[in-house]
DNA sequence: TATCATTGTGTAAGCGATTTCAACGACAGG
DNA sequence: CCTGTCGTTGAAATCGCTTACACAATGATA
């Protein structure tokens, strides 16, 4: 492998000279010249390992998901990538399939080590991970929970709930159901939960405790509580989920038991999955920029580490909503 | 940062003793703990990049996707890294946007830098990938693609294109149409639809020239085609996509066109899609074991990586399939 | 003419690990 | 007692690059 001293030494300067030229130091035209033929001449490429240890800085940012392959995720680890390839940096990912302690390891292996920031797409957030995140040697930014200390990029889950158990309310009849997600998952289960009953609440609406239930995020849970709550309740009249994907399956059980199209205009989701809308119509949810997101909280983080003027650096950010189908 | 030498200092040994001590290498019991001891005090974490710089090697294996917001993808994604994550390396992630000249970008970045080995979930493989694959400077794997002269882990999208063209003629009166897409990307363009074809005239049927189109992967672009096609071709009796991403938008059309779950016994895709599959209860479809090629592509990279005995290293492999719904 | 920025340049000192090398004590065999 | 082997050790040489520093020119300013 060819390095900085052959290309030195082919050009006639010293390897600080080539240095410069590559970092934009002091270097007079001529010079500059030869190097640039020298480096042409030998293919030369820098060895970003050397540079790392020397500079203290991989360009590398690390890039921690529950879940690699959501949509959700995937359009958010999409914007990510985006800002990541147009800045010089490149991602370092890191699936933690949904266990929190693999953030936690993650977020230990990557301070100390080889990334210059962390992007975060947070779900449950425990003390621990606050303290993690506050000890961390590293900028880093959450995306999608608000976290008092932290930078983060979200979307007001509460206030899009309301919105959407608010507007439900007027043109649903009969009994409603919600199968929620965890409420350790702050955003996306005790918000959007909360938010809902306060919106029908607003509406005059009560959600029945008995109605609530609670899955996983995955279409098979929110297949499998759609079916036990058929079963036990025969005469609710429409299922609010907490993600599409879980709508998915409700839609799924809906129609098995009340037959094929049935549960179209009665189930309701977050997220506005495209293959959902694309294959129903559109039921009622919420359409989240999560591309977006992604974009924002790189931009974010790289204006930091990049030092760029104009930015204020860390801060957070709430991202807007927009309601869809009702 | 704590480093080596402290550590060394503190339990009265050298730093070589310590990164014997770490490598596995000669050390006295006693010294062992003291070292030991030494590491827990300071918490002491060795710095990746040192030891990148002296042995040339990151532990990180670049991942190159043509598109991270897909199901399949994201689930070959996921196999990669579970296997990564076991074994000790880490995922530095490339995304190409479907961009064939980023792919070739991508694999000169990676292979002069901080990779050890790389995967390529391949589409288009032009001459100069070839050129680009073998003139590489570490091991590579592809996904989705059989190229001559490379290891690769794929399905073979023509047998499972004839067996579900074979199955569907029996199965269809009317006429057939098949949505396709480019034929640069050999398995899911070119495989596929002379897969299909052939499949269908084994069974004595003819795919009519005219009722063959093309679409790019998105559920859009199935739609659009779909429509297009029912517009000239009134009497369409079945539209076979190359995707089930591409399948959906074919849903989606019939559907608009002959009335709400038209479509559903009208379509056939390729992925076996979840979501596809909850919503329409199955539509005709091949099921290609993603996450497995993932997981088998990785495993076959980090054998020859790691020296592991008893592996004949890279090699090429064909995975299974499975007709779905016929 | 003396003084001082300004611009270029090379030398050499690291960055923090791994690894070669020579050396050393102990102990067994001859 | 000498020699060879084994297990163990630290000093020192890298790995390839960046950058502080010293030192020249050169031209501008007083």
């Amino acid at each position: 492998m060819v390095k900085m001293k052959d290309v030195a030494e082919l050009a006639g300067v010293s390897s600080a000279a080539v240095s410069r030229y590559l970092n934009g130091g002091y270097i007079s035209a001529d010079k500059a010249a030869r190097i640039k033929q020298a480096i042409e001449l030998t293919g030369y490429v820098r060895s970003s390992q050397a540079r790392a240890l020397r500079t203290g800085s991989t360009k590398l940012i690390g890039v921690i998901v529950p879940k690699i392959n959501s949509e959700s995720v995937s359009r958010i680890t999409a914007g990510i990538g985006q800002v990541l390839g147009h800045r010089g940096y490149q991602m370092l990912l890191a699936n933690t399939d949904n266990a929190p302690d693999r953030e936690l390891e993650y977020l230990d292996l990557f301070q100390n080590h080889p990334v210059d920031g962390i992007v975060l797409v947070a779900t449950m957030i425990t003390d621990e991970h606050r303290a993690a995140i506050a000890s961390c040697h590293v900028p880093i930014v959450l995306i999608g929970q608000n976290v008092e200390g932290a930078a983060c990029v979200y979307h007001d889950d509460f206030e899009a709930a309301f919105e959407l158990g608010h507007a439900l309310a007027g043109r649903v009849d009969g009994k409603i159901a919600y199968i929620g997600v965890t409420e350790e998952d702050r955003a996306a289960g005790y918000d959007r939960r909360r938010g809902f009953e306060a919106g029908l609440g607003a509406a005059g609406v009560v959600l029945d405790p008995e109605l609530i239930r609670r899955g996983s995020f995955t279409l098979d849970s929110g297949y499998r509580a759609s079916r036990e709550l058929l079963g036990e309740v025969p005469d609710v009249s429409f299922i609010a989920c907490a993600t599409d994907t879980m709508a998915a399956g409700a839609l799924r059980a809906i129609d098995e038991v009340r037959g094929m199209g049935e549960g179209i205009h009665r189930v309701s989701g977050f997220g506005d999955n495209a293959f959902l809308r694309a294959l129903t119509g559109g039921i009622p949810t919420v359409h989240y920029g999560y591309l977006t997101s992604g974009v924002e909280a790189t931009n974010m983080l790289l204006n930091t580490l990049d030092g760029v003027e104009g930015e204020s650096g860390l801060k957070t950010l709430k991202l807007g909503h927009q309601l869809m189908n009702v």
